[in-house]
RNA sequence: GGGGGGAUACCAGAGCGGUCAAAUGGGACGGACUGUAAAUCCGUUGCUUCGGCUACGAAGGUUCGAAUCCUUCUCCCCCCA
């Protein structure tokens, strides 16, 4: 199949400029896709983008994952309201590093003549002056042009207001397109919708510059059913790196999608044929409470994220946090293995001697740990029935708890809402 | 440069000098129901040693008493030049 009708019946195209199929199927293209160095993490929001990029080289195409050093210096106005901040050339740099080892994990770096490829725009625009730059690039490309892009006229037309250094930047990610073109015989470039009017500036500048031709084709922003942000939890974004984000909750993010996102999601984030997707769905649509779909998205992308092992570690912990095992089992376990089974999930050490004369609720989930941030909450979620330790639910605010609480003579497990679990250990 | 309007909790947005820790909506969090889903319904949404304490852009002032009145400052928006 080829990489134009992969993207579609997965449901990730969005637009495509004429052309562009053509010159695909006519043998091995270079394409690449830009990211931004905004952290030293990809987040799963890229997860999209490397996706596009693994079908990319999959169906026999050259990838190129190019990373904005220089761009990031800019900031991309596109489905932004208000200005952005500007990074330091030291966190670009160490932002830049963690972005390039996870690519690695994701991209054939040495398949041959298709092998990934990944380039920094900062190297081509480092040395390039304002002056070049404004006679070799602005020349080319009109105000007006630039002005009637969406990402600018709603800033334009808005009360904020937009920099002169962020309006250039269709311009900077525009020359990007140029380089990889005239260097690197780049002819395609992908990102998501939003990236439309920046790549077909790109276009427009190969077009007028040396009269070449380029081709832009984009994706489908992510959208949860419920139209709120894809990729967002309560504890803010869910990243690829696993320091940031542990598996265990990278694995349970996954888990979590809904029925309808799960059908759209194990078509954009997995590799899955057809067949299997339309299998597994028919079996969720049979018994929706087995949640085959989750299952088989959370565990395929786990593993490429992370590793056999740790989905394995994820599997397990969830299991026990959410399965029907009682809390009994952990004094069957060791204590690396009781804190293998709780990696990931916050833990916090108290004093076993703080535990001896009893210990009141509120002060050893508030004062004594950091499972809620003030006494006043604890007292609240406890009254709302929200609170438990371990498995059971808090009755009162007033109870207390001593060393005979322990399991394994030193650990507890409190739990704020169905979700949230915390390790105490107590030495 | 001139004139006008504004700043209230996560956001939006009410708020006769006391009865205001501050209406209402959204969000967030929790509960019930389920399937660790969606929808729905319910609750919570400043801290506390439960006596109080700190809060309405900042600093002063008037007053028994200020989010509310006065002064200065900072920032934002609108109109004119």
């Amino acid at each position: 199949m080829n990489f134009v009708e992969e993207l579609r019946w997965r449901g990730m195209l969005h637009d495509i400029m004429p052309g562009t199929e053509d010159i695909l199927n006519k043998g091995m293209v270079s394409g690449y896709i830009g990211f931004d160095p905004t952290a030293d993490s990809l987040h799963v929001g890229s997860l999209a983008q490397i996706m596009s990029l693994i079908h990319f080289q999959r169906a026999g195409h050259k990838p190129f994952a190019l990373i904005g050093g220089a761009t990031g210096m800019v900031g991309d106005p596109s489905g932004k309201s208000a200005e952005r901040n500007l990074l330091s050339e030291d966190t670009l740099q160490h932002n830049l590093q963690g972005i390039k080892s996870q690519l690695e994990r994701f991209l054939d770096f040495d398949s041959g003549a298709n092998s990934a490829q990944m380039v920094n725009n900062y190297d081509w625009f480092k040395d390039f002056t304002f002056l070049n730059f404004i006679r070799d690039v602005g020349k080319h490309i009109t105000v007006n042009y630039m002005m009637a892009k969406d990402s600018v006229k709603n800033r334009i037309n808005g009360d904020t207001g937009m920099s002169f250094t962020e309006f250039t930047y269709q311009l900077v990610q525009g020359y990007d397109f140029y380089y990889l073109w005239k260097n690197h015989n780049c002819v395609l470039q992908m990102g998501g919708s939003d990236q439309w009017g920046n790549i077909v500036t790109g276009t427009e500048l190969i077009r007028r510059k040396d009269a070449g031709e380029a081709y832009a084709l984009t994706t489908q922003l992510i959208k949860k059913a419920d139209g709120t942000k894809f990729g967002k939890t309560e504890g803010g974004n869910i990243w690829l790196d696993a320091e940031k984000t542990s598996p265990y909750k990278f694995y349970q993010f996954w888990l979590n999608t809904s029925d309808e996102d799960a059908k759209s999601y194990i078509r954009i984030f997995t590799l899955f044929e057809k067949e299997i997707i339309e299998s597994l769905e028919a079996e969720q649509d049979a018994a929706p409470h087995t949640r085959v779909l989750q299952k088989a998205l959370a565990k395929d992308i786990t593993i490429r994220v992370h590793g056999e092992a740790e989905y394995e570690k994820a599997i397990k912990s969830s299991e026990f946090l959410f399965g029907n095992i009682g809390i009994e089992f952990l004094n069957e376990l060791n204590d690396a293995e009781v804190l293998g089974l709780f990696e990931g999930v916050p833990n916090f050490t108290i004093k076993l001697s703080d535990l001896q004369a009893g210990l009141n609720v509120v002060d050893l989930l508030a004062s004594h740990t950091a499972v809620f941030p003030s006494k006043g909450e604890a007292k609240k979620m406890i009254q709302g029935g929200g609170t438990a330790i371990n498995k059971v639910k808090i009755a009162s605010a007033d109870d207390s708890y001593s060393v005979d609480a322990l399991i394994n003579g030193k650990y507890l497990v409190a739990q704020k809402g169905k979700k949230n679990y915390f390790l105490i250990i107590a030495e």
